[in-house]
RNA sequence: GUCUCCGUAGCUCAGCUGGAUAGAGCAUCCGCCUCCUAAGCGGAAGGCCGGGCGUUCGAAUCGCCCCGGGGACGCCA
């Protein structure tokens, strides 16, 4: 759990600090100041690898020119016992410094014990958080957006858990309501087209007109002929209703497998209904006193607490409303399943919806600070430069496994695993081309060339020693330093990718790291060189390999031996 | 109209809880394999950070107002 840039920085807090209070005391800077000053990483390295601004914080409060203070406080610093070899003023009075050898070493110290576990932190202490994605409806196939949400949904869970929280991956499956009964009216309509001829069956108007429902009745038929042709209406469309939520589910839980996605727990709405748990949950929401009827219809009042607008519970003709249902299982996340906390991977198109029903789960007492919305922007398809409007009801978007059937599992995580907020451009001709311009194989290359290396030496006796026999203090080339500096980084990483649930941070992570092995790799030997160089510099290498794989594995991607 | 996300290099995007000369990949141009994988490295070129005003020692970053684009505003889910 170390997080050594923390580490530094803290102990540039407390540096200075100490300084300042010397300084004070002796009488050369005036006392009982507070000054909040930055400690920042400044990009370029001639300006040190930790950068204080406390001087100029202090400019104003101590009535003195920044670098004068500068001057003397950086006579209070004293380094020999700290991390840092150097410290120095600069620019309009920055105090820069520079990490020492033994800061380096720490951190191939800190890689080697921590395993497949560094990176780690404790942030989540144990708390127990439910991450809900992708959810798609099982009237159809899963689309393009689908494959974003699937990525984002289950890299985020896997950040979180190495953020030291227990996770649980949940796929809420809606198997209840309108929507299901107009998939099962289509898939009649449609079986009964086939054995009775297009013209003969009126299809339903608002009904699902893909293909997918097409070749949905030809399997039914397939599998049980006519004899469905004179069983009662009612009898027969709940069969097929079941018939088709079975064979789309499964289809489901197989292509997203095929994506690396296996959820804990597949969750049916129509539970929460049998159960009599819906009925229970709109009793509560009476209590509450949040809701009056209209028009013969049971409604929310969202607008008590905040919202812009009110939301109808309970039809007129009867029927919970998606709205409903969907307050009635977030209580079940919070009361029966007790989860600490809710994170629920939405599209864009659901935004409104999800800030409307926080007010629910308000109203039933739950403190809504325990449910949070990543909400992602929708993916545009690109393909022959040209957008391709995905459109559900026509029922001709490109699907999750016709993706899949196109690209490698490897480089579709990568690609999709971008910034929730942006709209994602996906190229499909880029992906499909599957050359240098994706940066996935630039990432796998470094570890694949890092595998052969060690292969390569292990054949002339070298190996890997632990990170007590190595001397670091001769990795002191800018590459070897910056790639370390880069090693050190992943906390740092794993808790802001957690904290925003973005792990997209992590592909940058990954990609910046990369550059840097493949910077060294290129400017610095390791085979031939005298052997306490090459131990030193076989170690970076190897710890480099640990921690592309352990990223690369968080996020679901192969970390190929060989390319 | 209201709410929300976005606007940074030719393209796709980082940087946004304020810090020094605004970064990367791709595309373009020029170099580098008798030497551990050239799926690599180095270099060049490329920018009113959408616009304006404000806050401050300091703004791509914070605030307000515009402009432009996506999404949402159903007794659908």
């Amino acid at each position: 759990m170390a997080n050594l840039i923390q580490y530094a920085k803290d102990e540039v807090a407390k540096l200075t600090h100490n300084a300042y209070l010397q300084a004070a005391a002796a009488g050369v800077l005036p006392s009982g100041v507070s000054i909040n000053a930055s400690i920042d990483i400044p990009k370029d390295t001639n300006h040190g690898d930790y950068a204080s601004s406390f001087a100029l914080a202090g400019s104003k409060l101590m009535k003195m020119p920044p670098r004068k203070i500068a001057e003397i406080m950086i006579q209070y610093i004293p380094l020999e016992n700290s991390c840092f070899d150097h410290v120095e003023i600069a620019g309009p009075g920055f105090l820069n410094f520079k990490l020492g050898s033994r800061w380096y070493g720490n951190v191939l110290n800190t890689i080697e014990a921590e395993g497949e576990n560094y990176g780690a932190t404790d942030q989540g202490k144990g708390q127990r958080v439910m991450v809900e994605f992708v959810s798609a409806n099982p009237t159809g196939t899963m689309t393009i957006g689908n494959a974003r949400g699937g990525v984002l949904g289950d890299s985020t869970a896997a950040v979180l858990e190495r953020a030291g929280y227990q996770v649980w991956r949940e796929f809420y499956v809606n198997d209840a309501g309108n929507q299901v009964d107009k998939f099962a009216l289509s898939l009649e309509a449609r079986y009964l087209q086939l054995l009775q001829g297009e013209e003969s069956i009126v299809f339903p108007e608002d009904g699902y007109h893909g293909e997918d429902i097409k070749k949905l009745a030809r399997q039914f038929y397939e599998d049980y002929g006519d004899s469905y042709l004179t069983v009662e209406p009612n009898e027969r469309r709940a069969f097929m209703k079941k018939f088709g939520l079975e064979y789309n589910i499964s289809k489901m839980q197989s292509d997203l497998e095929r994506y690396g996605i296996v959820y804990d727990q597949w969750f049916p709405e129509s539970t929460l209904h049998e159960s009599g748990y819906v009925d229970e949950t709109i009793d509560l929401l009476e209590q509450s006193g949040y809701t009056y009827e209209k028009d013969g219809a049971l409604w929310f009042k969202v607008t008590a607490l905040g919202g812009e607008k009110d939301e109808v519970l309970r039809r007129t003709g009867g029927g919970y409303t998606y709205f409903a249902v969907d307050i009635a299982y977030h209580r079940n996340k919070f009361e029966v399943r007790k989860f600490d906390k809710v994170i629920d991977v939405l599209g864009a198109d659901h935004h409104g919806h999800a800030l409307r029903f926080k007010a629910g789960i308000t109203a039933l007492g739950i403190d809504n600070s325990r449910l949070d919305f990543l909400i992602m922007q929708l993916v545009q398809l690109l393909q022959d430069g040209k957008e391709v409007k995905v459109s559900k009801r026509s029922g001709k978007s490109i699907t999750l496994s016709d993706l899949l059937d196109e690209i490698s599992v490897d480089a579709a995580r990568f690609a999709f695993n971008a910034k929730p907020n942006n709209h994602l451009i996906f190229d499909l001709d880029l992906a499909i081309r599957q050359d240098s311009e994706n940066p996935v194989y630039y990432v796998q290359y470094a570890h694949a060339r890092i595998c052969s290396l060690l292969d390569r030496l292990s054949k002339e006796g070298y190996f890997v020693l632990p990170a007590a026999q190595i001397n670091a203090a001769l990795l002191s080339s800018e590459e070897e330093r910056a790639l370390i500096k880069c090693l050190a980084q992943l906390p740092e990483e794993i808790f802001a990718a957690a904290r925003d649930y973005d792990p997209s941070r992590i592909n940058r992570y990954l990609i910046q790291l990369a550059g840097e092995f493949h910077r060294f790799y290129s400017s610095q030997h390791i085979k031939g060189e005298e052997r306490d160089l090459l131990e030193a510099r076989l170690k970076l290498a190897d710890s480099v390999r640990s921690v592309l794989a352990n990223c690369l594995q968080l996020l679901g991607i192969s970390a190929p031996e060989k390319m």
